[in-house]
DNA sequence: TCGATTTCTGAAATCGATTTCAGAACTAGG
DNA sequence: CCTAGTTCTGAAATCGATTTCAGAAATCGA
């Protein structure tokens, strides 16, 4: 019966100032204050200082709403990654966040928790937040979240990776190579029993797929092919890498070489391998990728690859602020990666013992 | 004369499809089609189920620029962090979203670099885009973001601090005890000869300011108050607490506890620590704060306090979800920290060879 | 079976800014 | 001083979804 309003919904207690106001205040008419705020030089100057100082005294803010609705542009980007937890996601996506907000565009975020599934259910949310572009991470994504993108008509690419599948632009590197070239400078120091510890247990993380791959392919060329045992798959933490590296040892104690798909699982196994008493380059040379900050401050520093995660970062903005102004946009880009060498990995003792022949 | 229509301005190609497609198709009104996705309960099953039907073949979706204009919510939420490169923040913010996605909102992110102008400017574009709710980090902010915040009656809370001025809820932990305990710890293990390395360089870094007024004060109870050449500032990076490790005893040789700030720092002394011969514990405790990941993970284990930041997160996002539907809402919550004692802090060595003495 | 409720549905107004179209004001040339 | 041409400004339509209001249909009791 009675209807009695709960609570005021509205928690805006003022009714917030429109356009229609400064309007009256200046005694001009909606259309014209639009036109200072969007097209300021066709306006009279003294006009436009006019309406503009009544815009500042009310300050008034547009509606981002009903300017969305009426432009079709929202000035917004969505983001997913697979995690923030990472420092290497975390510092592409401040990079890009910092390069939007120069050009006026915001930064939706999302996290897909490796997990294909919720990645597209955070894409069709973004959707339908109406944004702009938006900002993948790696080459394996669903065929159901090519064509929603593709059906929204929404500028994307993917990042962290030098080449996607599906006609989906990308900025990054080229995981495989890079761990292929880790895999041949181990190689060229003389070392012959390779252990692999990769993160693969994430079914969508293709870039250490990737990784493990280049580190496969080095190997089999050299004719030193991988057995399933030298490879031991992980979660991501540190944990995992202590507890890879004491089965690799275990397994296989004749191991001189460990590569690893990222740093963190490399520090996880070196701080193993001290446990274990097995010194680091001595009579283990350890590796790592991504080149995080506590690598070169490792005891001894780390031999990893240097991912550049803030140029990815700004690269994506810059992709997409100019596919969504129309600007000719490159189709992807390959960034340089590079190998840093330091003091885990050296040749091996064992090398001077059994020389670089290959018979056991 | 001829004006060209120079490029098509809308990248998208189908005419995207509205309600009234759905309405047409499903041949009802758009009224009903609204009423199936806002109130299913209110229409008639079967009517329902046919318009979902339809609705599902158009893969319709609905524009949330025309949804937010009418209802004056944009189901948004705006969080600004000094910086995603910290794993704390990033943790926060990624447990932040997380909660958020499951109630239908989605979350802007921007960060400040630890400049409150900049936190102000991020903040005014956020407001523009017409965010329900907002957090922030840290207790210090300026007056003028406060009243613009209260100009636009958005519900606010900030985080990683017990409590916050002007009026702003807060959630998170009590920085000053948490360090005041740490030092008290130590203190109770028999160390007199401290050090404190804290990065309190930005100048609107509360936390650690707080962090570093704890131990001060648990130093001045005891009578044994810090001397300025006994606190290195430095700022966030492990070879800052390096650095500063270097200097402090170097500075003052019998030192036999360093209280950092932060894990970083902690970290980076215990590296430094080890370079210059200086055991860990047996001639210097070392304790840290926040433990991130690795600090469990070091030789030997970091001492340090442990900050719930994946409950700030979710704590958050409770709070402004309750906040915005008009629900009962705490003032500020207090979360409890943990100190994790490990290794890397024991008593004194010293401490035989002097006994408690405070003479020197 | 008829009238009184109750339950559903549709037409139309609304949110606020943008932009087209046409007309007003002003400038310049004759 | 008048007309042609320019430059500006305002009225009104528009974007797409939501929601009120009133009327249609269905349900119920007598």
């Amino acid at each position: 019966m009675d209807k009695k309003p709960v609570i005021a919904p509205k928690s805006r207690q003022q009714p917030r100032v429109k356009i229609e106001d400064v309007a009256r205040k200046a005694d001009v008419s909606p259309a014209t204050v639009s036109r200072v705020l969007n097209h300021p030089d066709i306006v009279r100057p003294e006009l436009r200082d006019r309406v503009m100082r009544h815009i500042n005294d009310l300050a008034y803010t547009r509606d981002s709403a009903a300017r969305a609705l009426k432009s079709g542009r929202m000035r917004t980007i969505g983001v997913i990654v697979p995690t923030l937890a990472l420092g290497i996601f975390a510092e592409g996506v401040e990079a890009l966040q910092n390069r939007l907000s120069e050009s006026g565009y915001t930064l939706f975020i999302a996290n897909s928790q490796y997990d294909q599934r919720r990645e597209f259910q955070e894409l069709r949310s973004l959707i339908e937040r109406g944004i702009d572009g938006i900002v993948l991470v790696g080459a394996s994504h669903g065929r159901e979240l090519r064509s929603l993108i593709e059906q929204a008509g929404v500028p994307v690419i993917t990042t962290y990776v030098a080449k996607a599948g599906g006609g989906i632009p990308a900025i990054g590197i080229d995981n495989e190579s890079a761990t292929r070239e880790m895999t041949e400078y181990l190689l060229r120091l003389g070392h012959t029993r390779f252990g692999a510890i990769a993160n693969v247990v994430a079914a969508s993380n293709d870039r250490s797929r990737a990784r493990l791959e280049g580190i496969q392919r080095a190997l089999s060329d050299a004719g030193l092919p991988l057995k399933p045992s030298q490879i031991v798959k992980a979660d991501y933490s540190l944990a995992q890498g202590r507890s890879a590296l004491r089965q690799l040892v275990t397994d296989h104690p004749d191991t001189t070489a460990v590569i690893c798909t990222t740093d963190t699982l490399a520090i996880g196994a070196m701080a193993e391998a001290r446990k274990m008493g097995l010194a680091v380059p001595a009579t283990l040379s350890i590796t790592g990728f991504d080149d995080v900050e506590l690598a070169a401050q490792m005891d001894p520093p780390l031999t990893t690859v240097s991912v550049p995660a803030a140029e990815i970062g700004r690269g994506a903005a810059d992709y997409l602020i100019n596919a969504i102004a129309g600007s000719p946009v490159p189709k992807s880009v390959a960034l340089p990666y590079r190998l840093v060498m330091r003091s885990s990995s050296a040749p091996p003792r064992s090398g001077a013992r059994r020389g670089r022949s290959r018979d056991h």
